[in-house]
DNA sequence: AACTATTTATAAGA
DNA sequence: TTCTTATAAATAGTT
C-alpha cells in the first residue's frame, strides 16, 4: 500500500519484517479500536510477535471478551477442582513463570529488542555475551562445513578409486577381447568393430571425471 | 476515510452503523491476516457485533493463541481465565514448561552452548539473528553514549556560564572595593593591600577552568 | 523516526 | 447487501 505493491507472504528480510510488524500492528490496533467505538462492538485482539512478545487490545477487558468467547463455544464452567489446582500448583507455576519471564527478557535483549532500561555498562556486558556467542556459532559452522567438506573429499577419493579399478577391469576386458580377435585373425569384418570398441574407453573416462567433479561442488 | 472524514464516535444511525460494521470488520480481519503472514506473527481476533454475533480470526487455532496468551498472563487467576484452563485441558504448567524449555534452549544456542544438533543452514540463521542483535545493541550503546555526552556538554556550558557570571560579580565587587579605597585616599597603608587583592582574581579563574575540565572528562 | 509516492480502505450515494 | 467513486488513511521503500 505504498511505494510499491507487495505480495502477502512472509517478508524475507528480518529487519524489514520487524519494521513492518511495528507499523502494521499499530495500524491494526487502531482499526480494532475504531470498529469497537464506531459500531459499538466488543473487540479482543491478541498479537504475538515472531519473537514471542505479546501485544493485546480489548474494548472491554480481555477477560470479559474471552469469557464471552468461551460461552459462544458452548463450554460451561467446571469450577470443581480448578480451585484445588490453583491452590496446589500456583506457587510452582509462579516460580516457573518468573524464570520464564527472565529468560524471555534476556532473549529479547540479545535480539536487541528491549534495551530501553539498560545502562551503558549493562549494554557493554550484553555486547560481550552476544559477541562471544556469535564467535562460537561461527566457529561451529566453520567446523561443520569443514567436516562436510572432508567427508565429501573422502567420498570423492573412494569413488575415484572405484573408477580406477573399473577402468582397469575394462582395460583387461578389452585386452582379452582384442586377444580373442587377434587369435581368430581377420577372418571376417569384425576387426573394424573391435577398433571401434577400443575407442569408447576415453568416453567412459570423461564420464567418471564428470561425476567426481559434481561431488566436489555439492 | 472516504467521501468525508468522520469522527471516531458511536454511529448514531443504526443502519449506517450495521453497514459500517460489516465493511470495517472485513477490513480488520484482512489486515489481521496480512500481519500474521507478512510478519510471521500469531494473531487472534475476536469480534462481537452489538447484537452479540461472534466473528473470529486466528492465524493458528484460536485455542493455541489463547494458550500462549494464558502463559503470558501467568499470575492472573480470575474466573474468566479458569474457564480458559478448562478449555485448554488444564495443563498450564506443562505448557509453560514447554515454552520455558524452548526459550532456554534458544538462549543457550545464542550463547554458543548447544549447537550439536544444528545443520549448517540452522547455524547460518542463528548467526544472522545474533549478528542482528549485536548490531542493535551496539547502536543503542552508541546512542546512549552520545546522549550522555551531550548531556555533559550541556552541563559544562551551564557551569561555564555560571562561572562567567560569578567572575563578573567578583570583578564588580573588586571595583567597588577599589573605588572605596581610592575614595579614602592613601590615608594609611591599605593601598598596598588593595593591590594584592586585585591580583587574586586570575587565581580564581584558573580554579573554575579546572572544574569544568574534570566534568568534561567524567 | 520522518518522508512521500502509492496502494488500500472506506463514507456516502445509488 | 453490493457497487461505485471520491477521498481519507495506511504504508513500502527510502533517507
Amino acid at each position: 500500500m505504498a511505494r510499491e505493491k507487495i505480495k502477502i507472504k512472509k517478508i524475507d528480510n528480518a529487519t524489514a519484517r520487524q519494521v513492518t510488524f511495528s507499523k502494521r500492528r499499530r495500524g491494526l490496533f487502531k482499526k480494532a479500536q475504531e470498529l469497537a467505538i464506531l459500531c459499538d462492538a466488543d473487540v479482543g485482539l491478541i498479537v504475538f510477535s515472531a519473537s514471542g512478545k505479546l501485544f493485546e487490545y480489548a474494548s472491554l477487558s480481555m477477560c470479559e471478551i474471552l469469557h464471552k468467547h468461551s460461552i459462544h463455544l458452548g463450554n460451561t464452567l467446571k469450577r470443581g477442582n480448578q480451585t484445588l489446582d490453583s491452590l496446589t500448583g500456583n506457587s510452582r507455576y509462579a516460580d516457573l513463570k518468573k524464570e520464564y519471564d527472565d529468560k524471555n527478557r534476556r532473549l529479547r535483549q540479545i535480539r536487541g529488542e528491549d534495551l530501553q532500561g539498560l545502562t551503558i555498562e549493562e549494554l557493554t556486558n550484553l555486547e560481550r555475551t552476544i559477541d562471544g556467542g556469535l564467535t562460537r556459532v561461527m566457529e561451529k559452522k566453520g567446523r561443520r562445513i569443514m567436516e562436510q567438506l572432508s567427508s565429501l573429499q573422502q567420498k570423492e577419493m573412494q569413488l575415484l578409486e572405484k573408477n580406477k579399478r573399473l577402468k582397469e577391469k575394462m582395460e583387461e576386458l578389452r585386452m582379452v577381447e582384442k586377444q580373442a580377435l587377434t587369435d581368430h585373425g581377420s577372418v571376417n569384418g569384425f576387426h573394424e568393430e573391435s577398433q571401434y570398441s577400443s575407442e569408447s574407453v576415453p568416453q567412459h573416462h570423461d564420464l567418471t571425471a564428470d561425476t567426481s567433479l559434481k561431488l566436489g561442488l555439492s
